[in-house]
DNA sequence: TACCCAGTTTGTTATAATTACAAACAACTT
DNA sequence: AAGTTGTTTGTAATTATAACAAACTGGGTA
């Protein structure tokens, strides 16, 4: 098991202690296509490693994550919003704050349509194309929602 | 009042009943700003319809997403997932099932960077970008995972 | 205008994802 | 080898959302 020496190593970079739970999140991650969630990380790593808890598995997501071994997919808010603006439109995330703003582009919009038809994903129909703008809204007056 | 007429117009086009609490739902979201969750959502209209069942609000909102007169920030699916690949890439939705997959085109990060360069957003610092493409992959194999 | 029924709303109850917390434990430093 | 700090565990709490069946109502119709 080479990969394994280079988890250790992975772990070591972002300072964290190498413990078997750790290991077994992270190798199983590396192996498991198709993004798991934490419900399926918990079941696959429990017949490696039976007993480890559920609050093991999202601990130690949530350290990966910050340490950026790993990413969430989605947004990093944890409930559903809801938006009246059918148009086409782009959301601003703020890491800072959990505000979120609607972002308006029809020249972009154009561009990625323009694109997307030129340069074909095989074996996938896009319908539709959103774009998450990550970033920080500057300091002005609201650091607000937090 | 006359946005209420033009609630009632929304929702006779969709062929839905005009009932006061999809009024009052519709109104809310119209009115607030800031991509409201459903909790708030919940809260504001109460205000006006004290006694309103929560069960209601997301029954109204699942009816209105479905109809398209409200759209759902965030993605349909409902957990967070995981992903052990921390380089930029983008991530492609299946409107079937709930298959993710990556998606790698370093043309098109340089494009948008160039392009987010170019025009800046005012007021906003862009640190990241992410797309959902939404789609379909062509019904080859799988259909799995519903 | 009164009636009817499909479509809505409601309350309650269930489920599922995630977090809080404090006690037990183990990795690494010296 | 021992101690301190960081990690893991189990349990219990919280929160968002869905299921369901009973009660109700909007709006077409007799």
């Amino acid at each position: 098991m080479k990969d394994i020496q280079q988890i250790i190593q992975k772990l070591n970079k972002a300072n964290l202690k190498i413990t078997p739970q750790r290991v077994a999140v992270m190798q199983t991650l590396l192996k498991l296509r198709q993004h798991p969630t934490a419900d399926e990380l918990f079941v696959e790593v429990s017949k490696k490693m039976p007993g480890i808890s559920p609050t093991t598995i999202y601990n130690t997501l949530d350290t990966f994550v910050e340490k950026g071994l790993v990413k969430r997919i989605k947004t990093d808010a944890d409930v559903m919003r809801y938006d009246d603006i059918v148009e086409t439109h782009h959301h601003m995330y703020c890491s800072i704050s959990d505000r979120i703003e609607d972002y308006f582009d029809p020249e972009l919009d154009q561009l990625l349509k323009d694109y997307f038809k030129k340069k074909q994903i095989d074996g996938f129909t896009v319908n539709d194309i959103r774009l998450q703008i990550m970033g920080d809204f500057l300091q002005t007056q609201t650091t607000k929602n937090n």
